[in-house]
Order: C-alpha cells, then structure tokens, then sequence
RNA sequence: GCCGGAGUAGCUCAGGGGUAGAGCGCAUCCUUGGUAAGGAUGAGGUCACGAGUUCAAUUCUCGUCUUCGGCUCCA
C-alpha cells in the first residue's frame, strides 16, 4: 500500500501503483467523470500513469487551467493525426496550448495548402477519431532511437527539438495511428473531445524567429461538451461587436483614409470631444501631483536623436529625416518627447531645490510600424502620449515613481479597469547589445523599480527582455474583448539620458550632480486608451466623459424653439447637449438616440414647454418622470461631480 | 516585413463572363406626433487601382494598394 496525501492534507491508502482515475473514482463519482490530469509531486502527470511511491496529488478538471490544458493540448495531437491523414507527409513543429484552445504549426509537403475550407473536413475527421475513444499511451524513448524514429519521418522540425532534449526524459504519446514527441500529460483516450472548431489559419515563424522558415499555424478550440462550444461561439460573437473598429465607426468618434496613409487616424468631432474630457482629466490630476504642461514640436534635429541613442536603436526602422533645402539640415519626425524636455530642462540651470521637475505634454509622436502590425487604434504610426518626464534627485527616485503608480491606478480607477497586469520588463541579460548604458546604472534603475513595487504591494508578474533600450519599466496591460493584452500605462526609470544629454543640477555641496528621469504616460497613448476603453465599455461611457450627455428630443416641429432654450441652456452648464429635431415622431427619435448611446434623453412637448421642464429618459433604463430643467441641470453635475469625487481636488 | 483571407452605394451585405441588387442611411414631399422603427417618391456605384486573357471582365489571371486574422516587431 502506498500513501496518497490530497491537496486538502487528508492521506488516503491504495495500493501500489494506483493511477489518477481510480483515485478519482475512490473519491467520487462526479469526480470522476470530470477529472482530466494529475499532479503528482507538483508534476503533472498523466491521468493513466501508475504512482508507485507516496506522493501528494492534486487532481484537475476542466475548471482549473491545468485540466484545461491537458485537454487543449491532447486536442492538438488529434488536429495533428486529423493533418496527417490528409496531408501526408507533413513534419510537425509545436502544438501547445493558448488561452483560447491550441494550435499545432504544421510544414506541409510540397507544394500543398492548407486553407479555411478544409476546416470542416479536417474538424469532422477529428470528431470521428474523436469517438474511436483511441487509448492516449505514454512511452519513454532514447534519444537516439526517437532522432531515428522522426529522421526515418523526415520530420527535421522534431529532430531539432529532440537535439535539444536530454537523454532519458524523452516520451512519446501514441493515439491510433499517430504517434508525437511530447512531454504530457495527456487525457487517457480521444473520446473526451466532443466538440472541435478550428478557428483559424495563420503564418507562424518557426520557434518565433522571422530568419526561420514560416510553417502554417492552425488553432483550434475544442470542449467536453458540444453545449460549451455554443456558449464559446456566441461569446465571441458578443465580442466582436465591442470591437472598438466597428464601435469607432457607429458612434462617429474616428476614422482612417487611404488617402491620408495608413495607420493615421483622423478624429471626427465625438472622438476629439471624448480625448479632450480626458485630457481635461487627467490635466487636472497632474496639476495636483504637482506637473507642469510644456509644448514641443513635431520634428527635431536628427542630431537631437543621435545624442538620445533613438536615431542610432530606429533610425533605419522609422520615418527617415526630413531633409532641408540648404545641405547637411535633417530633421526627424519625433517618436518620442524625452529628447525635447531634456533640452528644456538644460534650458535653465537647476538647483537641487527646484527638483523633481515634472514636464507633462501631450506628445504627438510618429513611428513607422510595420504594414502587417497596424491594428486599428491600438496599433498606428502617428499618437498622442499623455508623456511626462520627471527629473529628480536619486533620494527622490522611489517616492516619485510610487506617486505615478498612484496616477495610474486613479485612471484605473476612474474608468473601472479592473482586471489588468502589472509588469516589470528588465533587460535581457543575455542580450547586453540591446541596450545603452552601463550595467551599473541599470542595476540601479532595475531595483528602483523592483522596490517601488514591493512598497506599493503591486502584484507584479517580471519579464526579462521586455526592457525599453535605456531603462526597465513597469507596465500596466489591459486586454481587449477579445482577449488580447494590450500595454496601456508604462512607468519608466532611466539614468542614461540624463548622461547622454548631460543634465545637471547643482547640488546643498555646491557640486554638479546628475538627476535621473521617470518617464511615464498613464494612458500610454490617447488612441489605444481610447481605443481599450471603448471595448469595456462597449461604448457606453461614463456620464463625466462622453461626448454627448444628453440630447433633447421635441415631441413635434412646435417645440423645437423650447428645445432649443433648453439646449442652450444645458450648454451654458456645461453639460453637453445636442437637439434632435429632425420631422420623426417621437418614439422613433427615442429608439434612434438609445442606440447612439446617449446617457440623457429629454423629451419636451407642450407640457414641458408651458413648464419650463423636461421629461428625462437615462439610456437603457427608460422613462424617469418629468423635472424642472434647472433641477435636471443641478442632478445631471452632481452625477457627474459624485463619479469623479474623491479622485482629485 | 512574412503567411493566409477579404475589397460591390455613406454603412451592413447579396450577386455573378453580356446595361448592378437589398436593407439601413441620405434628399424631397405628405404627416405634427407623448416614451424603442409613420408613409410616398427619389438621388447615389469606373463593382479598390493597374495590366493581361476574351467578341465582351465588376466576375477569370497576375501585380499594386488597403483591410482582416496570425507571426515577427513595438522607443
């Protein structure tokens, strides 16, 4: 007998070589049936495999990641069995999960194509050896045997992995008549996918590097039950009407032309109102936390960005410099403003009582992003960065950078952002070419930021590599609504410009001294802001910050002059308003506003002109009885005042 | 930039080698209304652009541009 410890600490007996299913079955029936992999020893294990010693377990279903996982990534061996079968032949990369299914890249023979309309043969192929309920059985194999076994395949992909795999921790998994070099665990048979849907087909490099060959990525998703698989496809339907393209286009907020090039998005009125609400917002946090606004130009000398390091890092991969009519004049489009502030800085000396300097702007910057990355507003070559630099003390550096954590998180706040990632991106240590400066001010910076964040308690997730060239940097990720992340808020510590640009104050000893910059831009940029924003809210933004609070709707051409008094009236109020007096009757002017997303409908006939009132509907929520237009005014700003309350002033 | 889709009216989309279709929107007129679509009439398209095949191309082929999904990149 053995000794199986639960996650719960409770030790139960079985006897030796007792496997995941049984102990599931010894538990409970419901368990049982839903169990998908082990952890055995905090390993995780197939549900098949013999334990032979104690151990402690944990088993998962498809509640938990884990089970997830095991099941996608069994679900990709059966994608790769269903390619096999029509495509001969083909070598096989990686098949690894994602948060959304799996996907298996795929070289396939010469020659052949892999397109969208073969997805439905391939997904009931899968289905149909899906029901074979073929056994998943694990081997261990040699290296060298498993070389021979995928060189016999002409399978170069799997050959090269196994190069890089150790002798004796080789496994293979073998389904019907498909056989992978994979590390499990795996479900025990096919027959637990019962729903497949391949959802699309895409170039992938090869072990991510563009140098290598490009394979054709497949992804899939696949569920336990054919109901789940309904529920997903419906889900991403909701999804794709949050994306802030089609939202973007209804509500009239921005657009894109041909004509002006791509990747450079035009503001229609509705859009530059909602930039200007939050800049206005965000203008007056700074101003609390003690920020100066500044204004910079669009172009600087290329030598500007040969001193930052910017024009040497992208200068081949960015717009190319402007060229003057005298010789030897070159200009840059700027893609960053640090370079300008540090030229205001240096503009006066400093003493060391004037720092921190904090210079805001917000900074219109232009990069040339490749063709294939554009992507709506998250991904343009012409944006506004609602950037600031601050230069302090070194004795000022962690205070400061704690205090734009606390911007950030009062944005956060403001808007309901509630589920985002915080990262700290350090230099890839490896990779020491990727960056300026030396590693002792680096060191410095990395545990400024490390620091700050344990201080402030942040749940920090670390990435190395992810550094900008000239300094680590906290980053704050939102995803859209259809799950992709996206970095919005960056916070940056960097003690190489200030050498490069070689600032100074003068110090209480009366020596020069070098300060070190926090850049920062809460927002990140005011278009993938915008554009994050709009998929969380679908559209329906806050009462303080969209574009139209409210808009009058007569009841007839009559009343139009008394919606026009009221109109002004609200404006005068500062509450933006709009009249829609267009010859409809009034219940399709009601549905047409709801629709546009208008948090305010006032509706005024005869009634409310002899009254001086408005009869107010809020969006969605239907009729909200009459009011007196000035006590509509006094209730629609306290609104306003009460979700902005407490976030400053 | 790379791989694979797509591009038809302002928007959403149907169609298809032989004079271009719908709904919504827009314009004009009728209607002047009370809480989610009133009615009539009408305008609007070099079928992304450029070549090729063909008696004939919006439709087939190739190239370019834009766009979508990924990959790579992201100061």
């Amino acid at each position: 007998m053995i000794q199986i410890t639960l996650p719960d600490k409770s030790v139960r007996e079985y006897p030796e070589a007792v496997n995941g299913i049984e102990i599931a079955k010894s538990i409970s029936h419901g368990l049982a049936k839903n169990v998908l992999s082990i952890e055995v020893n905090g390993q995780a294990w197939d549900l098949t495999r013999k334990i032979t010693k104690d151990a402690s377990i944990k088993l998962h279903t498809w509640e938990d990641n884990i089970g997830k996982e095991t099941f996608w990534h069994s679900s990709a061996h059966l994608l790769a069995e269903a390619i096999e079968f029509f495509f001969p032949g083909t070598k096989f990369g990686i098949g690894p999960t994602v948060d959304n299914g799996f996907y298996y890249d795929i070289d396939l023979p010469e020659g052949k194509v892999i397109s969208e309309k073969d997805f439905q043969k391939i997904e009931k192929k899968m289905l149909e050896l899906a029901r074979q309920k073929n056994n998943i059985v694990r081997s261990e194999i040699s290296k060298v045997d498993a070389l021979t076994m995928f060189a016999e395949k002409n399978d170069e992909l799997k050959q090269e992995l196994i190069g890089e795999l150790e002798d004796g921790t080789i496994s293979l998994y073998n389904q019907g008549n498909f056989t992978d070099l994979c590390r499990g665990p795996h479900l025990p048979n096919t027959g637990y996918i019962k729903a497949i849907k391949l959802t699309a087909i895409a170039g992938a490099y090869w072990r991510g590097d563009e140098k290598n060959k490009m394979l054709t990525r497949v992804y899939g998703i696949t569920f336990p039950k054919q109901k789940m698989l309904e529920e997903y496809l419906v889900m991403l339907e909701e999804a794709k009407k949050r994306d802030h393209r089609k939202i973007g286009k209804e509500m009239d907020l921005f657009t894109f032309s041909e004509a002006v090039g791509q990747g450079l998005p035009l503001w229609l009125p509705k859009g530059a109102q909602l930039r200007e609400q939050l800049e206005i917002f965000l203008k007056k946090v700074q101003k609390k936390y003690g920020y100066d606004q500044v204004i910079t130009p669009h172009i600087g000398d290329v030598n500007l960005y040969k001193t930052s390091g910017h024009y040497e890092k992208y200068g081949k991969d960015s717009f190319q410099p402007i060229s003057t009519p005298a010789e030897g004049e070159e200009y840059l489009l700027k893609p960053m403003n640090c370079p300008h502030h540090c030229e205001i800085y240096k503009s006066r000396p400093k003493s060391y009582k004037d720092l921190p300097v904090r210079m805001a702007e917000f900074g219109t910057v232009y990069r040339y992003e490749q063709s294939g990355e554009l992507h709506g507003l998250t991904r343009v070559r012409s944006f506004t960065q609602d950037d600031a630099h601050i230069f302090c003390r070194p004795d000022q550096l962690k205070d400061e950078f704690k205090k734009v954590i606390d911007i950030v998180f009062i944005i956060f706040k403001a808007l309901s952002f509630e589920n985002y990632v915080t990262q700290i991106s350090l230099r890839d240590p490896e990779k020491p070419e990727k960056y300026i400066g030396s590693p002792e001010n680096w060191d410095k910076a990395e545990k400024a930021i490390v620091e700050a964040c344990e201080e402030k308690g942040l749940n920090t997730i670390t990435e190395l590599g992810e550094a900008a060239f000239y300094g680590p940097k906290l980053d704050f990720m939102i995803k859209d609504a259809l799950g992709r992340s996206w970095q919005l808020g960056t916070i940056q510590v960097d003690y190489n410009l200030p050498e490069r640009f070689k600032l100074e104050y003068i110090g209480a000893d009366d020596n020069r001294h070098q300060p070190v910059m926090i850049h920062r831009a809460p927002f990140g940029s005011m278009e993938r802001f915008v554009a994050v924003l709009i998929e969380h809210t679908a559209g329906k933004f806050p009462l303080w910050l969209t574009p139209e609070q409210a808009v009058i709707l007569p009841i007839s051409e009559k009343y139009n002059d008394y919606a026009k008094k009221v109109s002004d009236f609200l404006n005068i109020s500062d509450i933006r308003t709009v009249i829609d007096d267009r010859n409809e009757k009034i219940g399709r002017k009601i549905r047409d506003n709801e629709l546009k997303r208008i948090p305010y409908l006032l509706i005024v006939g005869e009634k409310e002109a002899e009254t001086e009132t408005v009869s107010v509907r809020r969006q969605g929520e239907g009729d909200k009885g009459v009011m007196e237009k000035s006590a509509f005014a006094n209730f629609i700003l306290k609104e306003v005042k009460d979700q902005l309350s407490g976030l400053y002033n």
